[in-house]
DNA sequence: TCACCTAAGTTCAGTTTCTGGACGAACCAT
DNA sequence: ATGGTTCGTCCAGAAACTGAACTTAGGTGA
């Protein structure tokens, strides 16, 4: 199977990660949520090369993920941000981050924290049921087939 | 910079990125949360270069994510496991898996449903925040720079 | 005993993708 | 006119991925 595949495929993750599956993207969309929004910005703080970034942006804003919106004209300048459909992805970012925080942070602790302006305070993410509003373990769901299943 | 690289960076995000940011890992951690153990599982369901299910099993081995246990003698054959660690991939796996509910569900609906066993409901995960329990928005949050930081 | 089957890999040639570096376009400042 | 900025494109070489065949270690049926 090629990669491009995935997004056929009648699952929620393989179409996910047609999109956002990529090293580079990953790390395009972690900068994107610090508010990094050009180019240069991007190919600066990745270290990679530009054709990737190039390939990785046209791509995110083709799935409507990130926009491309002029911020100056002569020459026309682009930043890209976030739409709301990218903004949904924070939930992927921060459980990755906190996986990142829990088994691969040294001594000194996480590199970054984060803090829930309504509340005030540092916080770490934590999943929790729609329904019932309890943390949920993996143990603790099971799955079936839905409505859209092959 | 080469992806080998992402694992030094003072960073959760790309030390995680590092192990399980590639389009076949999450897909083998998805037939893995599925129940997926055996190698010819792995490569059957995902129709992939049995090199690919190699090398990533066995980065994942490495890392800690799976544990590689024999279920049988006379010839030994193995089966790959999620271990605690790998377990704890779960909200990364169920945030991707609801982004594609949310995003790229066809007018049939989710292709998998996910049942809350405590509580006996159907639910979506929900990122709460760990100090006041509210669920959390991107714009609600601050970012800054923490212990661990280069 | 011989042919065929399974599970879990390994090996290999050919194709695709990624990399770093140079280059281009369109404008601005001095 | 020279150099700087921003956002790309182009190219050759390196790395990764692909599909298919092969290996190992044993089991099955006739």
């Amino acid at each position: 199977m090629k990669w491009e595949d995935l997004a056929d495929q009648p699952c929620s993750i393989a179409r996910s990660v047609a999109v956002i599956g990529d090293r580079w993207t990953l790390m395009i969309l972690r900068d994107a949520f610090l508010g990094v929004r050009r180019f240069e910005a991007f190919q600066t703080r990745l270290g990679i090369s530009r054709t990737i970034i190039t390939a990785r942006l046209k791509l995110l804003v083709e799935e409507g993920v990130l926009t491309k919106a002029p911020y100056q004209d002569r020459p026309v300048r682009h930043e890209y941000r976030l739409t709301e459909k990218g903004l949904d992805l924070y939930p992927v970012v921060m459980a990755i981050v906190h996986w990142g925080d829990r088994h691969y942070a040294g001594q000194a602790g996480a590199p970054l924290l984060h803090r829930h302006k309504v509340c005030g305070c540092d916080f770490t993410p934590v999943m929790t049921c729609s329904e019932c509003h309890a943390p949920v373990a993996a143990r603790e769901v099971e799955t079936r087939a839905g409505p859209g299943a092959a």
